[in-house]
DNA sequence: CCCATTTATTGTGGAGTCCATAGATAGTCA
DNA sequence: TGACTATCTATGGACTCCACAATAAATGGG
């Protein structure tokens, strides 16, 4: 709740935004007498106020619609092509860079595949590959970027370093940010790519507009991330949502032993899950039995989330999440003895895009706080900036 | 981020808000340059407000300090008893009203003591007691209160209700709000005290200005709240901070146990911590021994609530906080091995009326909030209204 | 085809707020 | 007493919003 004031040109400012935003977030485009109704300002004030962005290029006006009764009305849209940002995700096994618009939509994208042993030059070269690919996918160049975020495995800190990653040795410590920015001339964030899968979840996914959440990332390595009061939570240090370091939890093994299930005894690791959750689906006991172990594993974990935080929806994404229709049942039992009440539990609906997308979002965030900062202007980011 | 707009009127309105929280936030009277400087305006308009507020009641003219150069400035200093709030607590052994004025102050107070074996009716009864008690011995009446919060035992959900209470049979269900609303006119907000005294803590205590905090109530009855990016977490259904539900924290048992060790055996349960405490601190092993296995026991808790979160800080509380000294070097022991980095940890600065202090304070928050909204007029809270 | 109805657009004047600037005022210091 | 400094006071200009009236463009009925 920061309260702003200053002079009559912020006001000014400031009804542009409520504008824009009205624009932005309506499904249909708007007239002049709409707009006036949502904003609560006057018509001739609106009139003002959609003059000069459409001069700035932020709304375009559409064909009016023919039809009703009286004048027919000219409607105005928020033109999300205004600007776009890029999203980066760096996991073990990819690297994926997502260009979007200003409303989230994917534009392009560019992938290259790399694997554990990938040392960090190799890593961080396949990472500008990918952009290069998006860019060039997208017809747009470095410049017209307004924002970078992105999503690397390990925990991230307020600096934007990376402290702490298991399975890639030479990772921790490398500086994306110093590193892309040799190249990108604009804000560029890093952060955890679980964060960004649940706020991707909360943008365009199964989360929606919902305020509390726990997303859970039930795959070979388990993670967990938060969202509380419609924001990313990042913590002190960035290390949340790691109730699995207590051992009782089980979730340091949990995934092992799953694949090690008599059910996909002697699958390579990487396809063993899918077995056992093919298995469990065909009535496999064994199978259904093994998934139950992990599931009980995993609500307990689940379960110290959820009676800290008491959250609305609880987010089941990660790889196994594309066996929900097996594990969520059995999650939602495993959790029964231990709440209150045992929250909403929905299904990822992203693919594997969703850390990338998460990841464009929160690009997004920043270009949003730039422009509602008391001494932003409604333009497009114009320093470049280091952010965290 | 909310962004506001509005006409004329309202951009005045703004500015009238961030001179006079300005002035609130200010430690010593601010002349009329300095608060230029701090709100951004020019001079002159600042002129306009201050002299608006004046009227208003809301700021006062303070003597011009003499000895610099130049024209002695004239000084303004924000009025905090221009209005008052009534912060209210329920427990299980005692009723404390307290009475505030905007700052936070406490003006005067009012006690009656119950019992468990307290009925409900008899109960709310000695709330009422204890509110006309404050309220004789600070001068006013009920129609000067600007908003009241009430802090219960017990889980407290989104519309004020008490929905569950380990202790007191008769309490779930009561509707706090209507049997307050009879006599007062102003907003009524409910909450669980422990997020109450978590408030208090972040407001006027050990935690003053820290974004993420875990409130531990350490007691004969342990529990927890959280504040999270600077607000209390109420939570989907309000049942946050309740890890001690699962029963291998031993959190159910463990003030149970410490009471039980040999250093305490045979002397009334009230006074059984205190003596155990004392022992330890004499170097009893015995003792030593009973307050580490309940340290281990309040960490397993803690330790889910700091993974889960990674707050900057946490704070003990509760009865057992008096101990501090003996307890607090134990938790941080036991929280070691379950923790990346154990936060900060201190204990309680505020004394029994941690509860109705920040009681007063969420009652303050909704005078801000009602003062900031855009219908809002810098005025004191007129309509009755129900909050939750 | 014309006209009433409905809704949107355009134009004018007034009120409120903020700012820049210049001159008056009230202290201190030599 | 007079220079110096910072504050107070007053005036005018610029900007933004609003209310109201007049005009314009569509629909539908006679």
């Amino acid at each position: 709740m920061q309260v702003s004031g200053g002079d009559l040109q912020r006001l000014r400012q400031l009804n542009s935004l409520s504008s824009l935003r009205a624009l932005r977030e309506a499904t249909d485009p708007l007239t002049l007498t709409e707009l006036a109704a949502r904003t609560g300002l006057s018509r001739n004030s609106v009139i003002d106020v959609v003059t000069d962005l459409q001069e700035r290029g932020w709304i375009a006006e559409v064909e009016p619609t023919m039809g009703g009764m009286g004048r027919p009305a000219k409607r105005y849209r928020f033109r999300a092509d205004a600007g776009h940002v890029l999203g980066i995700d760096i996991g073990v096994h990819k690297v994926l860079a997502v260009i979007t618009d200003l409303a989230g939509r994917t534009l392009s994208s560019g992938r290259v595949a790399v694997d554990r042993h990938t040392a960090r030059p190799e890593r961080l070269e396949a990472v500008w590959r990918a952009v290069e690919a998006a860019l060039v996918a997208s017809g747009l160049s470095a410049p017209d970027l307004w924002g970078v975020a992105i999503g690397s495995i390990g925990v991230v800190n307020r600096e934007g370093l990376v402290t702490r990653v298991n399975d890639l040795p030479d990772w921790p410590g490398v500086d994306l940010i110093g590193h892309l920015g040799q190249r990108l001339s604009c804000p560029i964030t890093v952060e955890n790519d679980s964060k960004l899968a649940a706020l991707a979840e909360q943008r365009l996914g199964v989360a929606a507009g919902v305020r509390d959440l726990v997303y859970l990332h039930a795959g070979r390595r388990p993670g967990a991330a938060l969202i509380l009061n419609g924001r990313l939570h990042h913590g002190f240090s960035g290390a949340t949502g790691e109730v699995g370091l207590m051992e009782m939890t089980g979730w340091r093994t949990m995934a092992a032993r799953l694949e090690d299930s008599p059910a996909a005894r002697g699958t390579p690791p990487q396809e063993a899950a899918g077995l056992v959750f093919a298995a469990a689906r065909a009535g496999d006991p064994g199978a259904l039995a093994a998934i139950d172990t992990y599931a009980h594993h995993l609500a307990l974990g689940t379960a110290a989330m959820v009676l800290t935080l008491d959250p609305e929806l609880v987010v089941l994404g990660g790889g196994f999440s594309r066996s929900a229709d097996v594990l969520l049942p059995a999650l939602h039992r495993a959790l029964e003895p231990h709440c209150l009440r045992v929250p909403d539990i929905r299904p990822s609906a992203l693919g594997e895009e969703c850390v990338a997308l998460g990841a464009a979002c929160l690009a997004l965030d920043h270009v949003d706080e730039q422009f509602f900062s008391p001494d932003g202007s409604i333009s497009r980011p114009a320093a470049p900036r280091r952010h965290a």
